[in-house]
DNA sequence: GTAGGGCGAATTGGATCCAATGTACAATAT
DNA sequence: ATATTGTACATTGGATCCAATTCGCCCTAC
């Protein structure tokens, strides 16, 4: 239990949350060149937590590095956008499988408390955040901390992608909406390895819908996704 | 091919190489405080280099940072010992299995030597490298780099634990050894479903071992592997 | 004797300054 | 005219300096 008024947080850390979101809402695009001094200028702070910032970053997977040449948005292959969505599938399907047995009903009200919400919800943004929170809710029984970080670091690299979907398709948040009805029911009935297919097909078929609009953006905008990294 | 000579590699990154070394090897405990100045002074450089190093190995999962209280070398409790050996047998069976349709009579004698190499091998340290070369090679042809990174990164936490594991059973070397030719052979026969079994077997036997030993040395010293975090 | 408060040393976070390196442009030679 | 080289500028990497916060210790009061 802290003070948030008195304890703020340090500012490397604003830093990188403000440029994270710059990223992700495209504000930033891919392949755009990070120049220190601009980023520092223009949140008003010295270079030194904005360096701090983009090593974050980098650690994320949002941006690159070179030696004396600066930073770079991280572009993203068209095979990379898949094999990021097949390894959620596996991720989320071992996550799931493990929290099963240990979901209350407590925890069954949570979820479809957010899954109520995501219908009145129209931002976006928003509907998106309560979209990953309704999966999170399901795997949290699981305790498998280390996995649902690791899943959450694959989330922030296709974010980007996955919001410019909704964006333009809310057709996709009734289909989902009803898809996540139909895990919870599953869920009660009880049937575990039902459920854990329900749940597979509800990723893959999201994930076929996203590389399916990435793979369109791609043939409108080859430039947009890069076939060969480092082309000098 | 570059020639070391001339390009030397940034500061940060040598410090971060040294410090992920010193924590590895055991020379930086789990839970040790590390102050910023010392290690500068050790290393004979600034303190500049250092935090950015800090960052790196945070973002790496091997230190937490608490904000004017410093950086300490990771605690990891047993569920995450067991959770990231779960997590390990799920990703490479996923890597071995996309990448066997693919793998090569080159692959195979890269393999090969790589195993020949490790019978002759008597630093426990080198062993392990070769180990995980190993099993590498037989990944890579999945082409699913991401994959390869997050197991990468599994695998720099929990080294540690594998390594002190390796160092006290020579024995082990021997059954490895065993298995892995195993693995070659049922590859060359093109039992792909068989291959993946061999394998699984092969990670579970070995995390069965590496847990079993950081369960004894638990119950030895309670202190090496906290119960619950934070315990202020 | 113990609990509470305050002062000082130690340590991290952030800002500023200097050095090293890459890039772009221009001048010159072929 | 083009290629090459040299030089100036822009940008990052590293070192030093200052501010903010925490922790330990001592002193005091009850």
């Amino acid at each position: 239990m802290q003070t948030a008024s008195i304890n703020l947080e340090p500012v490397a850390k604003q830093v990188s949350d403000v440029l994270r979101q710059w990223i992700m809402s495209g504000h930033l695009p891919a392949g755009e060149h990070i120049r220190q001094d601009a980023i520092a200028e223009d949140l008003g702070v010295s270079r030194a937590p904005v360096r701090e910032a983009l090593l974050t970053l980098e650690a994320e997977g949002l941006i690159t590095r070179q030696k004396y040449k600066g930073a770079f948005v991280a572009e993203i292959s068209l095979a990379e956008v898949r094999e990021t969505y097949k390894l959620r599938s596996l991720l989320e399907c071992f996550l799931f499988e493990n929290a099963l047995p240990r979901i209350t009903e407590k925890d069954l009200q949570r979820a479809e408390k957010i899954v109520h919400e995501s219908l009145a919800t129209t931002n976006s943004d928003d509907w998106m955040q309560l979209n990953i929170d309704f999966h999170m809710t399901l795997y949290e029984p699981s305790q498998l901390t280390l996995t649902m970080q690791t899943l959450n670091g694959l989330l922030l690299r296709t974010d980007r992608y996955f919001r410019l979907q909704q964006a333009i398709s809310p057709s996709v948040q009734h289909k989902s909406h009803d898809e996540h009805q139909e895990i919870l029911d599953i869920i009660r009935s009880g049937d575990h390895e039902a459920a854990v297919r329900l749940m597979r097909e509800h990723i893959e078929s999201n994930s076929d819908e996203v590389i399916q609009f990435v793979e369109d953006g791609a043939k409108a905008d080859p430039a947009s996704l890069p076939p060969d990294p480092d082309t000098p």
